[in-house]
DNA sequence: CCCTCAGGTTAACGACCGCTAACCTCCCTG
DNA sequence: CAGGGAGGTTAGCGGTCGTTAACCTGAGGG
């Protein structure tokens, strides 16, 4: 049901040239004509589409961590129904799960670079309401990580569980320092690269 | 020379505040009115010191590329001079140094974490010389870390080594997400957690 | 065939922001 | 004890930005 084929909408275009532009120069540092302007229309057309320049950050960033939070929840119950359907775990441990985690988390850095770097970067700009939202969606994200996590290493006490999750998030949103795509190698060999430090580095702290 | 124990010079009230502001609400985010009002003086005053609000954020952006280089600069000289003294290695291999690094980069995001988030987050607000300056004393930071690395895994090819450090810059740089400092544990246990972090992270790529 | 309405346009307003101008006031020094 | 510079102040200018107002146009439906 996320996926889509049909020609996007004069919306979706906006969002999406509004992520990129917001994760360039920064959402003040953009102008609305400007944002206009990378889908054709001029200016004020926007607000045909948007209430204001600030609906578009919120939309951008509500969408973010709640595509995040889907995504790692679908996971899990898969993980979980797998488990439960061959009752009697087997390939589907906790270990699975972490790094089915994992690859969603790199899939979403590497593919959605721009909205990777807004989602830690223009949060204080939004409306008391909607950062709100955000950081609710983002706390259970991180919350679910944990709870995987301590199933993997049952040692590991949760606040440096919390720490760790947080750590390796910061180190697969790096992606955007990593040169322009095409620059340095492919994808499949960054996403692998990319997963295996993230396992090290829980690795590191788990098996203390 | 690089140690002061002496009041500190408006201007450095000006550069820590303006850093601080910055890394809140982002360098268009802030008004020169707001940095004046935060240093106690108001607004235009400012322009006795600086000749300008960029050239606040350009001499704070180089200053902390210069700070990290130079530092990174100091701890290998003192290994390799450890090591020349004592003509035949031992405790200063490569796997020292690179805890010393690692140990350098851990002191500063935590000590000044506004720098940090202006560091990788307001660069492109630069002037053209400027930005290029700071892009080069990064550029010079990360090779530094590419050649202890591989000194550390010499079976490690540049670009992997490349992406792999700048995956742990974003896992150490994690920092300011970690909560407001006082909540969860002491600086001295998150240092070391970040530490073990980033080994892990290196060991898991370096020893494929 | 008109009427509506979605989706544009340009003009313009008001607020804000970086910066300059003009002026003031200590404090230090010859 | 002049005088000058360091370091402030307030007023205000010019430009930019988000937003609104007023108007236009082409396609679909009764």
């Amino acid at each position: 049901m996320a996926t889509r084929t049909d020609a996007p909408t004069r919306r979706e275009q906006i969002l999406k040239e509004a992520a990129r532009l917001f994760a360039e120069r920064g959402f003040h540092g953009v102008g609305v004509d400007e944002i206009g302007a990378a889908v054709g229309i001029s200016g004020p057309g926007l607000y045909r589409h948007f209430p204001g320049k600030d609906a578009m950050l919120a939309e951008l960033l509500v969408g973010i961590s709640d595509s995040l939070l889907t995504g790692a929840k679908l996971r899990l119950a898969e993980a979980d129904g797998a488990a439960g359907s061959r009752a009697g775990a087997g390939a589907t441990g906790p270990e699975a799960v972490l790094d089915s985690l994992i690859e969603g988390h790199i899939d979403f850095a590497l593919d959605d670079r721009p909205l990777i770097t807004l989602h830690d970067r223009e949060l204080d700009r939004l409306r008391d309401a909607d950062r709100k939202m955000v950081r609710q969606l983002q706390r259970q994200y991180v919350e679910l990580w944990v709870g995987v996590l301590r199933e993997v290493y049952p040692a590991l006490a949760e606040p440096a569980a919390r720490s760790a999750v947080h750590s390796v998030f910061g180190l697969l949103n790096s992606t955007p320092h990593l040169g322009r795509p095409g620059s340095v190698p492919g994808r499949a060999v960054t996403a692998s690269l990319l997963h295996r430090m993230a396992r090290g580095a829980f690795a590191a702290v788990g098996e203390a």
